[in-house]
DNA sequence: TTGGCCCGTATTCCATACAATCGTCCCTGA
DNA sequence: TCAGGGACGATTGTATGGAATACGGGCCAA
């Protein structure tokens, strides 16, 4: 929920479509492949056909959405491949702006702590609520991200990272991993504290490592199925 | 000239302006800060505003244009702050793409060879077709980013690139820093054709580290005028 | 002289009408 | 029965008109 998905353009129809379409294939309420006709966004959000016309453009310079020429916009499919080509990149990105945060004398440990602590206690509750568990997670790692000093390194990972975000990663760890992605979070709130960099480097690193583990078995046993 | 700035989406008019457009973003007879008029684009191209505000959209979601709401848009500025960000960004990436593709047995070395050499013997002549050389370059290091195996890569990396590649870097470079580049893309397909992936890597961040150096002694001489 | 308000103008933003294009279905003929 | 072609329908792509909004200049008052 940090950046990028409020209005970077100006009109309010377009930003109410733009960020409804958004919100219905983030909750999967449109399954990938779907058709996202232009008249029929049009009268259900009550507007007309432009505006959800550049919502879909915008939509597809995002990658979400893919442009068939004089067919139309369809949800983006993913594969396996591009979940670890998107880990891949997550690793060199988030790993290098943790080390480059860690460098950075104004970034807000105070904050990082509070956040980390917050999802402990999540997670420590009998029903965790997973939802408001990965919006922390997410403000935590752009939060972090952002404190590396570079605005480009926060938009290209937004821009890369949006997709896997909503498969609910959380829901698929064990009580284990769980509680070792908290403390993970909690170390690297130590490493940048400490100013460390590799420190915070190697930590971030082993983190996202570890979430693409058990998004991975995952993957596997429902491919076996 | 190798990837994304051919249409991605259908509509002929659209493109037109994008691509129109575009070119003289890139060229300069645009310059930083000036206004895109939707009217007057349109008049200018033979179209109508609806395709001009739809490339115009997609020049704002490259980064090469900014949108002030109910105001129009202009052309992005660029500090050199932007350009060391953006340095910093694709020695990640493109070291690491580098590596990569030296661990892909299926990377076309004989062509990025000959890439390497045509380059040289552009840069061996008494006047040099700069132009000629960055379309080579580009072509160059963006084949390799192919031959990493991660369409992404290419993308993200196409998306933070466009805009220095076009302040004619080459032309700034002095005879021995020419040579060295050259040299330096010579070294890189050697290390490519051993799949030596730290070698391939070590060479690329010198390489681009090497144009940053030079870039930016460029930009405190301008500046200091 | 200067600060603030009001209105005119230019421009975007949204809606709607029209044109072009693609897929599908039916019909025909072998 | 099946292959090929043509017209219909649905949907995108483009053009244009009208509503909303923000800037700039001029007027008025202190």
């Amino acid at each position: 929920m940090s950046v990028r998905q409020e209005s970077q353009n100006g009109g309010l129809s377009t930003d109410l479509a733009y960020q409804s379409i958004r919100a219905q294939i983030l909750s999967g309420e449109l399954e990938a492949g779907a058709w996202l006709r232009e008249s029929e966004l049009a009268t259900q959000l009550g507007v007309s056909r432009t505006p959800v016309r550049e919502a879909l453009g915008r939509l597809v310079a995002d990658g979400l959405a893919k442009h068939e020429p004089n067919r139309g916009v369809r949800v983006e499919e993913w594969t396996p491949r591009d979940l670890d080509e998107i880990y891949d990149l997550r690793l060199l990105l988030e790993s290098h702006g943790a080390a480059m945060a860690a460098l950075n004398p104004s970034t807000d440990v105070a904050m990082l702590g509070r956040l980390a602590s917050e999802m402990s206690s999540i997670t420590e509750q009998r029903h965790p609520d997973f939802g408001r568990l990965t919006e922390l997670n997410n403000n935590f790692h752009s939060g972090l991200l952002e404190y590396s000093g570079s605005e480009r390194l926060v938009t290209v990972v937004a821009s890369i990272v949006q997709v896997p975000l909503v498969r609910q990663t959380f829901a698929r760890y064990t009580q284990a991993e769980l509680r070792r992605s908290m403390d993970h979070h909690h170390e690297i709130v130590s490493a940048v504290e400490a100013g460390d960099a590799q420190w915070a480097e190697a930590v971030m690193r082993a983190h996202l490592r570890a979430g693409w583990s058990a998004m991975h078995r995952h993957l596997v046993a429902s491919r076996a199925k």
